[in-house]
RNA sequence: GGCCCCAUCGUCUAUCGGUUAGGACAUCGGGUUUUCAUCCCGGUAAGCGGAGUUCGACUCUCCGUGGGGUCACCA
């Protein structure tokens, strides 16, 4: 292609920035840095209604916390700008009066109350829903009446009869379309804003966008924008509807009701923004060699559209946390002091910020989640009730409160180090013929309170020797009890 | 319901007419080990159904069935 590859993705500031929204921009950023081309981003803040204070700046922001920018578009600016859909107003009035002019457009005056009654009386005899075209063929002395009157208008496209809408999909192939199932579509809403699909063409075609990737809900409304492309004389961009994300489980597309969907909750529950773009481009879509890591840079070497699964596919979290857990531990071997940093915002308050170096080695691996470091570590500074249940474990009172004095006396002396920590142990283990199993587990227990933790010399370790012999204590006190 | 899209292990996929249908996650079992985790080894597990086309269909066609999307002055 000689033409400079374009890509946009643009979102609606109506929410927060969904997991879908976040992996369309992914496919559209690694193809536009694939062909040396651009990324836009636009903001469609058509709707007045729905509009959310700050949602646009979130919007951004979330982007940027995944690593991903865009090459035009808000704060950057660019040579299409504006690049926010409600500071172009003038120019979608503009089309919109153009297309009315040559008669592929006209005014309607129908009022909602109409429009209700028309849509409910279709209903009534099942038939689909459709605009009636009241309005198609009011005479133009009749609209200047209206008009002149100051009556409330949209402007909606004048729909061909039983026409064969055609066009290609990159993932699809050849999709058409009869016009009959088009409504005639309102163009320019009466508050004077255009709707959504008289705004992506013209911006699109304004901002010279020559791929449109875009998540599948909008396959049913593209005919709408070709009628669009044709009425204008314009070129058409390629298109590429990219299947949805379906619940983990399976069934129906993504929504809060069965877990979350923005992107910034994942964020917030621990999920490496690396791990989470990594699982974007999985899904739905392998690399030649079939593996499962790739990189950003990998990906956009070899990632090409038209290899999209055609499937919507669910939001599998179980591999999404085994990712995370990969890139958790990639990430420690190459950068300890980068996994700290991220690690700290989850971190509560009173955790030994200084101990960390030495608490991280011995829990990363077990991490799934940034989340996971609390559970994990809680024991190394917070208070903890041993289980008398455990403690007493696969042996009698006697026996653990023999074993644990007998721990708190070879502890008690000596330096404080793994070596010696390990002779003590194992030497009172092997001395005494206890059960590896029981005697170990027991002191794990009594240490640390828990039956799963990281191995227990070196925990004990960094716990020191006051908080040990403290925890042995305690131990002893609660089976004796 | 109309229209559109889709259909291989539980999940995500490989196969592009001829394979013992492969991989990853999950799951199960084993090894390493004082627990958990990591790591290593192994197992269970799939072509929705029915007609065609063909010497031969997971692969092509059609019809069912199932799933998904969409039918706003929302995007």
């Amino acid at each position: 292609m000689n033409k400079s590859v374009r890509t946009r993705m643009a979102p609606s500031p109506t929410g927060e920035m969904h997991v879908g929204s976040l992996s369309i921009i992914l496919k559209n950023y690694a193809f536009a840095k694939k062909h040396g081309g651009t990324f836009i981003l636009r903001i469609e803040d058509t709707d007045k209604v729905r509009e959310v204070e700050g949602a646009k700046d979130r919007l951004m922001d979330v982007i940027h916390k995944f690593g991903l920018d865009w090459d035009e578009g808000p704060i950057k600016g660019g040579p299409h700008g504006p690049y926010v859909q409600s500071e172009r107003l003038p120019i979608y009035t503009k089309f919109a009066k153009q297309l009315v002019d040559e008669d592929k457009a006209y005014y309607c005056f129908c009022s909602k109350e109409r429009l209700e009654s028309v849509k409910a009386a279709a209903i009534a005899n099942k038939v689909p829903p459709k605009y009636d075209r009241h309005c198609r063929s009011l005479s133009q002395e009749e609209v200047a009446a209206k008009l002149a009157e100051g009556s409330e208008y949209v402007i909606r496209l004048k729909v061909p009869d039983n026409q064969e809408i055609k066009f290609n999909d990159l993932i699809r192939g050849d999709i058409v379309i009869n016009s009959d199932i088009i409504d005639d579509q309102v163009l320019l809403k009466s508050d004077g804003f255009p709707t959504y699909h008289l705004a992506v063409v013209i911006d699109d075609h304004d901002m010279e966008i020559t791929h449109i990737m875009r998540g599948e809900e909008w396959l049913s409304s593209t005919p709408k924008h070709i009628l669009l492309y044709e009425a204008f004389g314009w070129e058409k961009p390629v298109f590429a509807h990219i299947p949805i994300y379906l619940n983990p489980d399976g069934q129906g597309k993504m929504s809060k009701r069965k877990g979350d969907v923005s992107a910034q909750s994942y964020l917030d529950k621990g999920y490496l923004p690396e791990a989470l773009l990594n699982f974007f481009m999985i899904l739905g879509w392998t690399p030649e060699d079939q593996r499962d890591i790739v990189t950003l840079e990998e990906y956009i070497q070899e990632f090409d559209p038209k290899d999209i699964s055609k499937k919507s596919v669910a939001f599998d979290l179980k591999k999404l946390a085994w990712l995370n857990g990969v890139y958790i531990r990639a990430l420690y071997e190459k950068d300890h002091a980068e996994l700290i940093k991220r690690l700290t915002p989850f971190l509560p308050t009173d955790f030994p910020q200084e101990k960390l170096g030495v608490i991280l080695p011995l829990v990363y691996e077990r991490l799934e989640r940034l989340t996971d470091m609390e559970e994990l570590t809680s024991f190394f500074y917070q208070d903890i009730e041993q289980d008398k249940e455990l403690l007493l474990k696969k042996a009698d009172v006697e026996l653990v409160k023999k074993q644990l004095t007998e721990v708190e006396e070879a502890l008690m002396s000596g330096e404080w180090s793994l070596s010696h920590l390990e002779e003590s142990l194992r030497g009172i283990q092997e001395r005494n013929n206890y059960q590896k199993s029981q005697f170990f587990m027991m002191v794990r227990v009594a240490v640390t309170g828990k039956k799963a933790t990281p191995p227990l010399f070196e925990t004990m370790e960094v716990m020191g020797k006051d908080l040990v012999l403290a925890r042995l204590k305690q131990a002893r006190q609660i089976v004796s009890a």
